[in-house]
DNA sequence: CACTTTTAAGTGACATTGTCACTTAAAGCT
DNA sequence: AGCTTTAAGTGACAATGTCACTTAAAAGTG
């Protein structure tokens, strides 16, 4: 079955697990298809399954009083998330949004499944730990990067990730900013000095990038 | 025993893997005493067990390049580290320091009799979680005040809960700013003004409350 | 005790980033 | 073509961070 192989590669512990610890995943968990722009959960969401991503995209993120926004991570094929996991074991609330960025393909395994899992599988426990050790870490990159690190670095290095030369990136400024933890207006002004300088090439919605290696050497130091 | 009180009393879930799952943590662990200001952990470090502070706390901690730092958490009494706990499944580096702040007396259980208990004993999965869960919350929280919080609230914040009209705060203006992700200059700016409204009194490595409700209603927004 | 050294805090000038109250312009819609 | 919505630009200003210092308190030392 086609989907068996993409989960046993996107999940190599759970692989594991189904063939050492005799775990039938597809059998007891769900499919589910979400479409774009879909919020998965909000504060306050009780949450009953232990969700795996095969196809797609997350957004995760949280929300100031005065309506600004920063991500915090996405979770993408091959990636779980663990703050409903969270919620799965201690019934607490986060102060946090998902919000499906792509159509969606996820593995719903129901709360009962998944402490079975976790009784019987060591693969399976590891699988799961690992999603939240890299959670963590991602967390505390964020951390260090907003506080550490300078806005056009953090810019550049988004460009670069998410474009390239022949690739433009489909984007708002405003959207960038709630990816940085920023503010539209200084995007947009970091944007534009970026085009003064003949690096990118701006257009409403799109940023095409037209000097890789400048970008690349702002992040060299 | 006094000590096994002081510990079922601070995990109330270790109880339940005591009593109900039959799991002997105190036989199979060990109770280590660690002097203020050592270094317990730094990049690159293996773990080989899972720690329990029974008493104390521990500073966890990232550096820039530029030697700024900010605090990431505190682990204290009924803490556990759970980056600890990562490494002790993933084997992954972490970019972080963690230095005891004061005396710590903690309870180390070896990796096999830690994995042992995640296989055996629900309640302890369930502690373990908690963990994670707790240090994924204060860690978006702390994503949360660095980029949306002003300084003045967030120093008051910390002032509060860090002292009273007559408990003083003893620490350096340098070490503030660490705990907030500021620079030292920043801080200090920022008490002067409060000390010009009559709100704290400053002396070297000293901060006295004198108007408590003042830097309560800067809270209040 | 006077002196040196170390550590904490203050200072002013300046750079970066965030906020506010707008304006301008492009894309969709009817 | 004219309206509406959404994206982006703008200038003034506030808040925060950085730098290169100075000042001063505490600790160590002969």
């Amino acid at each position: 079955m086609e989907l068996t192989n993409t989960i046993l590669h996107l999940f190599p512990k759970l692989n594991e697990a189904i063939s050492k610890d005799g775990i039938n995943i597809l059998k007891h968990s769900q499919q589910i298809t979400i479409p774009e722009g879909t919020t998965i959960f909000h504060q306050g969401d009780q949450c009953l399954n232990y969700l795996l991503v095969i196809v797609g995209s997350v957004k995760v993120f949280t929300r100031a009083e005065n309506g600004r926004e920063i991500v915090l991570y996405h979770i993408s094929s091959g990636g779980s998330c663990v703050l409903t996991t969270s919620c799965l074991i201690s019934s607490e609330d986060y102060p946090v949004e998902g919000v499906t960025e792509t159509d969606v393909v996820a593995l719903a395994i129901p709360k009962p499944i998944f402490e079975q899992y976790m009784a019987e599988s060591k693969a399976f426990r590891k699988q799961v730990f690992h999603s939240y050790g890299d959670r963590l870490i991602k967390l505390i990159t964020l951390v260090e990067e907003i506080s550490f690190a300078k806005l056009d670095i953090r810019l550049a290095k988004y460009l670069l990730e998410n474009g390239s030369v022949n690739t433009p990136i489909r984007t708002t400024h405003q959207a960038l900013a709630t990816e940085l933890g920023s503010a539209r207006e200084v995007i947009s002004r970091q944007l534009k000095e970026f085009e003064n300088k003949g690096w990118v090439l701006l257009s409403r919605g799109k940023i095409e990038i037209t000097n890789h290696d400048a970008l690349a050497n702002l992040l060299a130091h």
